[in-house]
DNA sequence: CCGATGACTCTGC
DNA sequence: CGCAGAGCCATCG
């Protein structure tokens, strides 16, 4: 074709807000008290392989929306979100609050995390 | 277009 | 456990 049209850029617009609203979706459903890693949601909400998505998008995400962000961590339960920020020591006191353990800013995800079966019995 | 930057991950040593 | 390297990829300057 040619030039870039306006159509194009809407295209785009509702390509990205479908992604986050995949991954929004995706972290809304992790249970109180569970957590899950960045690649596990990318996974579930359609886009295997792109962890960093998740990140981007939850940073972006409106509060309003009050998700469950600090449930997402990652791979090896540690938080993603850099040490001795403000958001590192809420995502740590929103994981104490309901229960879940984490020592030196990292979660033990053979316990809390929800892969393996109760994954399936939660996502199918 | 290029390079740098992350709320990332996996493999290999 | 740590580090390097290679993918990953949207954003930014």
């Amino acid at each position: 074709m040619h030039e870039t049209t306006m159509n194009d850029v809407l295209d785009d617009d509702e390509a990205r807000a479908l992604r986050a609203q995949r991954i929004i979706d995706a972290v809304a459903a992790i249970p109180r008290g569970r957590v899950a890693s960045y690649s596990a949601i990318a996974a579930r909400a359609g886009y295997p392989g792109r962890a960093r998505l998740i990140g981007r998008v939850l940073g972006e995400a409106p509060n309003r929306l009050d998700l469950p962000w600090h449930r997402v961590l990652r791979a090896d339960g540690k938080i993603g979100i850099p040490a001795g920020t403000r958001g590192y020591r809420e995502q740590c006191r929103r994981l104490k609050d309901e229960g879940v353990v984490v020592k030196d800013g990292r979660v033990p995800m053979s316990a809390f995390g929800l892969d393996h079966d109760l994954d399936r019995a939660i996502w199918g």
